[in-house]
DNA sequence: CGTACGGAGGAAAAGGCTTTCTCTGGCTTT
DNA sequence: AAAGCCAGAGAAAGCCTTTTCCTCCGTACG
C-alpha cells in the first residue's frame, strides 16, 4: 500500500522555498509580481514534495469547487453510461471532477443524494435517467444549475437535452421505404413505456405521410429477444403480409431476425429489419448485423455537461432541447453494396 | 432552473437562530451543553433556510472529506460498471461519494486523475479495469489507500479484489462431467489476454485431473459471437468429436450455439454448452440460455469497498484476494429438471 | 452568606489557501 | 539631492466550520 505519508501543505512548500505562504500561492498560481527565480524556487520545492493543492481549502475562498454532480434517477445502466461518459469527456476537458450518485429508483435516495451535493458544493448538478420520459424536477430551486441529460424533466423552464427519438423513428421508416419497402410491420416495448408509443406513433405517422398503411397493428411487449421471437410468431400466425419489420429496439430486432431465419424467410431479401439503440454488442451479433437508429447518447451526455457549464458561467440555456438521431445502416435493410445503384 | 439562491452558511442559520455561530454548530451536531429548545429553534432555522453544510470547510477541520476516488484505468465498461455499483453501494451506506474518473487506457490521463484526486483529498481510491490481469500500481507512494478491484496490482503488498476465474472454469468443467459430458471443447478469446489462458488452462488441467484430454486444440479467437460461429466451423471442418464446449465468454458460447443449431447440431442433447461472465442480455437471449460462470462483480465491488473503509479507518488488508466465482445453471446443460434424477 | 460547581452559551483559534494591503529597498525623475 | 515609483515579498484578513476554552449565572452546599 505504500508508505501512508501525510498530506503536504502549502506552508511546507513555503519553508521549503524560504518564503513566506502568500509568495507560495502566488509563484503556484502565476499571481502577484515575483522575480522568476522564486517563482521556479518555489514550484522546484512543490515538486520535490509531491505537492497537491488541497482543493477543499482553495475552494473556500473562490466559491467554486470545480466538481459536479451526476445523478441517475434509476439504477446506472446501459443508457446512462453513455450519457455519463460523454458528459465525463467534456467535463475533464474543464478540468472538472464528477460525483456519481445512484438514485436506484428511490426518490428519498435521490432526495439525500441532492442534498449531498449541495453539501459537497458541486457547481451543478446533471441529471440522467434510464427512460426519456420527462420527470418531477429534482427539486423546485436549488443553489446551482441543473441540466437533465436523455431524461428530460417536466418543468419546461428547465434545461433538457433529449434525444429526438420521433425523428430517429422517421428516419428508419424512410430508409425503408428508400429501399422500396412499403409493407412495414412494427414490433416494439411495452406500450406503457414512452419510448414504445412515441417510436412507433412517429413511425405510423412517417407511413401515412406516404399514403401507406401499417402492415398489421403495432405490437408492443417487452424490450427483450424473446419478445420479438413470439411477436414474429403471432404475426405469421395472423397471416400479416409484410416485408419490412421496425423494431423498437435492437434486442426485439434481433429476436425478429432469430426468428424469420428459422422460419425460412430472408433477411433482408424477404423482410428488411431496422432496430433501435444501436447497441454495438447487439446489431453485430445479429445475423445479419442490424441496421438501427442510434441516438448519440454520448453525445448528449457531452451536450448536457457543456450547457452545464456554460449554465456554471452565467449563460443557462433553458428549454428542451431535443437532439437529431441517425440512422446506422447494415446488411438487414440490404443496401446496394455499390453506392450509384440506389 | 429555479431561483439560484446563494449558498446559505452557518451564520445565516446562528443569525436566524439568535445564537452564535460556535453554538449554532453544536447545536446541529449534537455537541457540547445545549439547551433542548435552543437546538431545536437552531433545528429549525437550517430547516427552514435548506441550509447544507459546506462539507469542504468541514474537512478542513476533520482531515477526513467522506469522499473516495475510482479510477477505472481503461474505459468505463461492462466489467467496471458492475464493480462501481457495488462499490458506490457499500460506500453511500458509509456515507461517502464516489469521483468517478476515465482513464482511457491512457496513463497520462490516469496520472492526471490520481493526482487531482489527491488534491481533493479523497480517503481513499479504488482502481478497476477491464481485465484481471495485474497491472502495475497506480503510484508508488501516496498518502491515502487503495484498492484494486478487479483488476488486480502487481505489487503484491496491494490490496486487490479478484474473481478466481480458474476456480470458475474448474467449477464448469465438473458441471459438465455431472451431466455425463466427456468430451470437451474449448473456445475462448485471444491468446494474449489473460483471462483466456487462465480459464482455458484451468478447465485443461480440472479435465486432466478425470483422466480426460480435452477435445481437440483450444481455439483462441476473439471475444465475439462470430469468432464462436466462426470456430465451430473449424471445429466441425476438424471432425472433432465432442459433446460438450467450454466457452471464454458469453458471446462465443451465443456465436457457438447458433452455428450448432443452423448444422442441426441440438444443444444441449448433442452438446452441452457453457459461457463465461453470465452477462444477462447474453446468456437469456440465447437459443437456449446459457449456462455460464458468473464472477459476482458486484460482490467484488462491495468487498473491495469494506476493505477500503477498513483500510481508512486503519486496518489495511494487504494482498490479493481471490473471490470464488459460481455457475449459474440453465438449459444449455440440460440439468433435468426434476433435481432427483442428478 | 460566601463559595463552588455545573449548565448554557459566547469568543476565539485553528485548519489551508487566496488576496489585499503594507512595507522595504533600490531606481528614476526633476 | 530630494521626491516619487516600482518591483518584490511579507503580514494579515477572510472563507466556513469545529472545537476548545471562557464567562456568566443560578443553585446547592458548607
Amino acid at each position: 500500500m505504500g508508505k501512508l505519508e501525510r498530506h503536504v501543505t502549502i506552508t511546507d512548500v513555503a519553508a521549503l522555498a524560504g518564503v513566506s505562504v502568500g509568495t507560495a500561492s502566488k509563484a503556484l498560481n502565476g499571481r502577484g509580481s515575483l522575480r522568476e527565480e522564486t517563482r521556479a524556487r518555489v514550484r522546484e520545492a512543490a515538486r520535490q514534495l509531491n505537492f497537491e493543492v488541497n482543493a477543499g481549502a482553495r475552494s473556500l475562498h473562490s466559491g467554486r469547487t470545480y466538481t459536479v454532480g451526476m445523478i441517475t434517477t434509476d439504477t446506472i445502466g446501459r443508457f446512462s453510461i453513455p450519457v455519463l461518459m460523454g458528459a465525463e469527456d467534456a467535463l475533464g476537458a474543464g478540468q472538472m471532477s464528477v460525483f456519481l450518485c445512484d438514485g436506484r429508483d428511490d426518490p428519498i435516495r435521490e432526495q439525500y443524494h441532492v442534498k449531498t451535493l449541495i453539501g459537497r458544493r458541486v457547481d451543478g448538478i446533471i441529471v440522467t435517467g434510464r427512460r426519456t420520459e420527462a420527470r418531477a424536477p429534482i427539486s423546485p430551486a436549488l443553489p446551482v444549475p441543473v441540466v437533465y441529460a436523455y431524461i428530460g424533466s417536466a418543468d419546461p423552464d428547465d434545461c433538457s437535452v433529449v434525444p429526438d427519438e420521433a425523428g430517429g423513428a422517421r428516419k428508419a421508416v424512410e430508409h425503408l421505404l428508400a429501399v422500396g419497402r412499403t409493407r412495414v410491420a412494427q414490433i416494439t416495448g411495452p406500450e406503457h413505456h414512452h419510448s414504445a408509443r412515441v417510436r412507433a406513433g412517429a413511425a405510423a405517422e412517417r407511413l401515412a405521410e406516404s399514403g401507406l398503411a401499417p402492415a398489421g397493428p403495432t405490437l408492443f411487449g417487452a424490450w427483450s429477444e424473446v419478445w420479438g421471437r413470439q411477436a414474429i410468431g403471432m404475426l405469421l400466425a395472423g397471416g400479416a403480409d409484410f416485408d419490412a419489420v421496425f423494431c423498437g429496439s435492437d434486442q426485439i430486432a434481433r429476436g425478429v431476425a432469430d426468428a424469420l431465419r428459422s422460419v425460412g424467410r430472408r433477411v433482408p431479401e424477404d423482410v428488411a429489419l431496422v432496430g433501435f439503440d444501436n447497441w454495438g454488442v447487439m446489431v453485430e451479433g445479429s445475423q445479419p448485423p442490424l441496421t438501427s437508429v442510434d441516438m448519440n447518447l454520448e453525445g448528449l451526455g457531452r451536450t448536457a455537461a457543456e450547457m452545464l457549464l456554460a449554465a456554471i458561467n452565467g449563460s443557462p440555456s433553458p428549454g428542451r432541447h431535443a437532439r437529431p438521431c441517425h440512422l446506422v445502416v447494415r446488411e438487414s435493410t440490404a443496401v446496394p453494396l455499390v453506392p450509384g445503384a440506389a
